[in-house]
RNA sequence: GCCGCUUUAGCUCAGUCGGUAGAGCACAUCAUUCGUAAUGAUGGGGUCAGAGGUUCGAAUCCUCUAAGCGGCACCA
């Protein structure tokens, strides 16, 4: 007999061989209908695991909402890879695990499959799921596992087998008598505790065996998995939502940039869009300022020998744009496709991918004297890289790029203080631009990497302690060390924000790098009359213009804040006896320093309104007769119908006050 | 770079069996002077991504290239 605790404190007698499953049942016919696994002494397991010993006991059901939806993913993994096996025979079954919003799974199949393939796959699943197929979990025995995988052509499960770590034996789970995968588990009892109609097959994709690029592309099958069709249906509606606020579409919709083939992976800003980059700019520009920075510009082009001395031809020149040091030849006949001649013999050169280098070429002239640090040198560099292509996407991944980038040579003893200096500043920023929920990570010494495990010790601690200065290192600051994660000389901060649908992006960086200081000879002389290695501090606050403006753009779904807004204010007329009027107000507006337009078309009104909404302009001025005669405007704010009638000075002061940047109200 | 899909007017898209290209919006012109999310009429506009092939004939079938999209891998 055991004596099994259940969470209400009651306390229950059972015989050996008993399982969470006769305690539902026991408990009531309703609860174990509705058990979907137990949770013993904490730990998640089968509703037909038999108790060991004395136990806490609770039971897992719907309510339970994060373990229900992690259980019901994972079978429908399983479902999704029975089915397809059952639907094309000679697929090679591999992995599949629940994600944040589904599951999938990756096979080995004969070809690739297509869209066209899933409703057919849903299909079957939904007939495993209708036949409420017992999910029963047996051990096997490692050896005997591997031979069945292999006899059943199984060769990725036979190689997963044969190397899953530990002495710890295999488990496998029928999903009736004619099907099993390989699983740790835990499961719901059978199939028939899924809804059939709370999933949905979503996305085909190649993905490589174990993430590994030497490996085999497998045919990967995503699907979205949920407790009921209501969550179904809710998610379905959320991704609706979010692709409304899609950076590429606002992007166009609004005129702010475009892409192009010719000159891909890099932006063409139109007016409108560079004039949120400009504001953008400008308020960082006054931030830096104000915070001690010293702006600089550096060479777009230098020596590629430059960037062997600092290590980064060594790692990165694939991704680097390399130019010949030459005046092309251009063939005498002059066709107009005649390429033009280069000699190959020429030196190279590379365009910046990257602004540290040229910071310490400036740090390096002349002699720095320890009393002179620390000294923050920032530019808003443009940089070019050369990224894979699939890497690609809108203005979040591209090939040209403007950091806010800043490099804080220091000396040791200073480092806690300006990392502390630093959080703070970015933790203004971030909260003028409307993120004020964000995280904190450290990336710790990723494999490969330059500088002595030393170097990386102190390195990594150095941060570990500024941050803890700061009093960040909590878990409400989202605080986690990331191994592996840090850059190839520097570990790293990360910042990541939360933006207004719950997705996270990492934006600002702060690292610790005495690798660069080494390698580019940078020295100060000390109290001592020595010379001294500084350590260089590489931070961003934003990351790259181009990407921070698109996560801008989603965050505010296009309806950015009136001091980033491109247009800020139109001044529409009803007909034309107001277009006096119409010119005054713009022009007072305008010399007020708003950023105005003026709508005098002979449109209607509605049309106008309508134009100016989908448009996302702040607020919409309306004037006819009675407002030019009265000296007023008619004031229509974004996502609002109502107006507010008020006189021009009026509205021109609420304008200038909601227009005026952060830092200057 | 890898897997799959896509590419037709400025934009969003239709185009059946291979028979010579169509809509809405946008744009232009004209009419309309209207009070808060689309006024009406008329008109112009396309080497069907590019190159090659099959065919009497290609937007349509095949091959290659490029870009885009969804993932994977990468992201100093």
């Amino acid at each position: 007999m055991f004596t099994i605790t259940l969470p209400d404190g009651s306390a229950r007698e059972v015989p050996q061989g008993a399982t969470p499953a006769d305690v539902a049942l026991a408990i009531g016919p309703g609860l174990a209908k509705a058990a979907l696994a137990a949770r013993i002494d904490g730990v998640l397991v089968d509703l037909a695991t038999p108790f060991a010993q004395d136990c806490a006991l609770a039971l897992v059901t719907a309510r339970d909402e994060a373990d229900a939806l992690d259980l019901a993913r994972h079978d429908y993994a399983h479902v999704l890879a029975e089915a397809v096996q059952a639907l094309f025979p000679g697929t090679q079954i591999t992995f599949g695990p629940s994600t944040d919003d589904g599951f999938y799974y990756d096979f080995a199949a004969q070809r690739p499959f297509t869209d066209e393939d899933l409703p057919a796959i849903e299909g079957e699943m939904r007939r495993i799921i209708a036949a409420n197929k017992v999910l029963r979990r047996e051990v096997v025995a490692r050896e005997t596992l591997i031979a069945q995988w292999q006899a059943a052509g199984e060769s990725f499960k036979a190689e997963w087998a044969a190397e899953l770590p530990g002495d710890e034996p295999l488990t496998v789970y029928h999903s009736g008598d004619d099907w099993f995968d390989m699983c740790r588990g835990p499961h719901l009892p059978s199939t028939g505790k899924l809804d059939p109609a709370a999933f949905k097959l979503t996305r085909v994709s190649g993905a490589y065996w174990r993430g590994d690029q030497a490996n085999a592309m497998l045919s990967r099958i995503y699907g979205t998995g949920w407790l009921n069709k209501k969550q179904l249906d809710a998610h379905m509606t959320r991704l609706e939502e979010a692709a409304k606020r899609d950076h590429r579409k606002l992007g166009a919709e609004m005129d702010l940039f475009h892409l192009q083939a010719e000159a891909h992976g890099s932006v063409f800003w139109h007016p409108k869009g560079y004039m949120i980059w400009r504001a953008l700019e400008a308020y960082m520009r006054r931030r830096l300022d104000a915070a001690g920075y010293a702006e600089v510009k550096t060479p777009q082009i230098m020596d590629a020998r430059q960037w062997e001395q600092s290590g980064h031809w060594g790692k990165y020149r694939e991704n680097m744009f390399v130019v010949p040091d030459e005046i092309p030849h251009v063939s005498e006949e002059g066709g107009e496709d005649d390429a033009p001649v280069l000699s190959g013999k020429a030196d190279l050169m590379a365009i910046k991918p990257m602004n540290c280098p040229a910071h310490v070429l400036i740090f390096r002239q002349g002699i720095t004297s320890y009393r002179e640090l620390p000294i923050r040198m920032a530019e808003f560099g443009c940089c070019h890289r050369n990224e894979p292509h699939g890497a690609l996407h809108g203005l979040m991944r591209v090939r040209q790029f403007t950091q806010d980038d800043a490099h804080i040579f220091v000396r040791e003893d200073q480092i806690v203080g300006e990392v502390a200096d630093f959080c703070d500043l970015l933790d203004r920023v971030y909260k003028d631009l409307g993120f004020p929920e964000y995280a904190i990570k450290l990336a710790l010494r990723p494999d490969k990497r330059f500088g002595s495990d030393a170097m990386w010790d102190w390195s990594e601690q150095s941060l570990r302690d500024a941050v803890a200065a700061t009093g960040r290192n909590t878990p409400e600051w989202g605080w986690e060390e990331l191994p592996g994660e840090g850059a190839f000389y520097a570990p790293k901060l990360e910042f990541h924000l939360t933006d207004a649908v719950g997705r996270t992006w990492q934006v600002g960086t702060m690292q610790t790098d005495t690798v660069l200081p080494e390698r580019l000879d940078a020295s100060y002389i000390g109290e001592d009359g020595e010379k001294h290695r500084p350590v260089m501090l590489h931070r961003a606050i934003l990351g790259s213009f181009e990407r921070f403006i698109a996560i801008l753009i989603e965050h505010y779904a296009g309806k950015l804040p009136v001091w980033l807004a491109p247009v800020q204010a139109v001044v529409a007329t009803i007909v034309s006896d107001a277009d006096a009027y119409a010119r005054e107000v713009t022009a007072r507006l305008r010399a007020a320093g708003i950023r105005v337009e003026s709508d005098l078309r002979n449109e209607k009104i509605n049309y106008k309104v309508r134009e100016h909404s989908l448009a996302k302009v702040p607020h919409l001025l309306v004037v006819g007769k009675r407002e030019a005669d009265e000296g007023t405007v008619a004031i229509r704010t974004l996502g609002e119908e109502r107006q507010r009638v008020m006189p021009l000075a009026e509205a021109i002061a609420l304008l200038r006050a909601e227009a005026t940047p952060p830092d200057l109200r």
